[in-house]
DNA sequence: TTTAAAGTTGCGTCGCTTACTAAGGTATTG
DNA sequence: CAATACCTTAGTAAGCGACGCAACTTTAAA
């Protein structure tokens, strides 16, 4: 099953905005969209869904922007692909009343379950790099 | 992100197969077909698929058919969906280049690899339903 | 108070994938 | 050789994903 790239792009901007989540400035549709490289027009929509879901935090009007709603470690992969997608990270049909139809959902809605814990022990803090001071270099 | 319909319908026919693994019998497509209520023509291409990933052995011509090419403790869902879908449980694309782009595609990686291991925890065999005699019944 | 910068919302749409149908080919058995 | 059952491939209709666009609203600054 494919990843889709709404959620991709939510984790590459959220990861963004964590970068600055210490100082405390909104950043602009525009500067996030070329730093991660991606379509304005689509992200627009991307940061609708993660504001609604409460993720971030958008002011309007001029010198408007975005920011973090919460501390990057209280930010979970699971959240942001259940605040893209909605329901479960694993959406797997109700079933066709074939006769092993239900043992096999069931068993996916294990699959599902194990995986949601795994994505919560994935914060948005392990998406943003090293202080760049600290950079690697060799002598 | 959804789990296609085709992965499932192969869980449920090899799981309709697991159920008369002990007897050393084929069965055929039709008959399949009407037990998980899936379209034949349909069931072909599936296990076909499944065929060629080593998970069945068909037998053509007259009283031709098919079979569990593995006792069903040693198939596991993540070998079913892996066989259906080719190169990982989680596909997340390649990166686009975006300045978070690598950090947010290893955490997937990560996320995939979970899930595989969970997925290779949960075995055919806990898809076919107990034994009929020891049904539930009450006083 | 005016103006322009920025987010908000909804519609449109192009292209690809999924789920499925159909038809002709091939192997096996009696 | 004829009947049966699997094998293969081509085709298709509907749905969805990933955008683009445009009109609207809000707010800071001049």
């Amino acid at each position: 099953m494919r990843l889709p790239l709404k959620t991709e792009y939510a984790c590459q901007v959220l990861a963004q905005l964590a970068r600055t989540y210490a100082e405390d400035r909104v950043r602009q549709v525009e500067e996030l969209a070329k730093l991660e490289e991606l379509s304005p027009n689509y992200l627009v929509q991307i940061l609708t869904k993660l504001r609604q879901a409460g993720l971030v935090i958008s002011r309007r009007g001029k010198n408007g922007g975005y920011l973090l709603a919460r501390h990057p470690d209280e930010i979970s992969l699971a959240e942001i692909a259940i605040a893209m997608e909605g329901g479960d990270l694993i959406e797997a049909s109700p079933g066709n009343g074939g006769a092993s139809a239900k043992a096999v959902h069931d068993a996916w809605v294990r699959a599902n379950d194990a995986l949601h814990a795994s994505c919560e022990g994935i914060s948005l803090s392990e998406l943003i790099p090293e202080d760049s001071d600290a950079g690697d270099w060799v002598i």
